[in-house]
DNA sequence: TTTCATACCTAGATACTCTAGGTATAGAGC
DNA sequence: GCTCTATACCTAGAGTATCTAGGTATGAAA
């Protein structure tokens, strides 16, 4: 039995850490990382095209920057985004609360 | 963006219900209805291969049973799937610990 | 100059849910 | 008796998301 809890949501964690400050894909698997304590230890191949879903709807927008010498591309989420964050945010609330329930955890 | 949180953890959610009482498919699937206050409203097609896949790896066993004149599969939860229900449990506390905190929810 | 961390990317494998069918019986209503 | 609905089971294939496993390239450190 392969627990894959993140299955569908991981647009939702992105926009969860673009809704506070702008970054390169890189940096938020780090960010991702670090803010879930080491239980979210993404690779790159999930989410990149993550990121490049998100642009294409419209959630985040993104542009080239070299200040530092090394080409990154930056995301910044869209008043879209925010909604859709908002909207995922939710879904979330709900969705955990009926797990909670079926996995009788008490809270 | 379509969420799907359920992806990987329906087999978790099925032992939730059959850690409690033995009960057969089609009684999961409004046993789960009910017990999220319809949030999980699953389709045959999703929950049967489930069960299957539960029974091939050992967390329940299942017998054929008539006495209500209709002839329904009875799933029972084995130690194994106790074992593994626990460790789900455990698994989606981390995860959704996690969640919680790159969503921005305080609790 | 070699190695490692950074930084990006994609194709295909894998695995899950869901759609859309199928079969069959019990019971209710006419 | 007949029709309809709910019950109860099933599977093949579509759709979709993550992950594996590669690839390229640069900056910094050893």
């Amino acid at each position: 039995m392969k627990e894959n809890w993140n299955a569908g949501n991981l647009d939702t964690l992105l926009l969860g850490i673009l809704r506070q400050q702008s970054a390169h894909g890189y940096e938020l698997i780090q960010k991702l990382k670090e803010t879930s304590e080491g239980v979210f230890d993404l690779p790159e191949g999930t989410v990149y095209p993550s990121l490049h879903r998100l642009e294409k709807s419209g959630a985040i927008s993104s542009s080239w920057d070299s200040t530092s010498g090394r080409r990154r591309r930056i995301y910044e989420i869209t008043p879209n985004g925010r909604a859709a964050f908002q909207s995922g945010k939710k879904a979330w609330a709900k969705y955990s609360y009926s797990v909670n329930m079926v996995l009788g955890m008490s809270s």
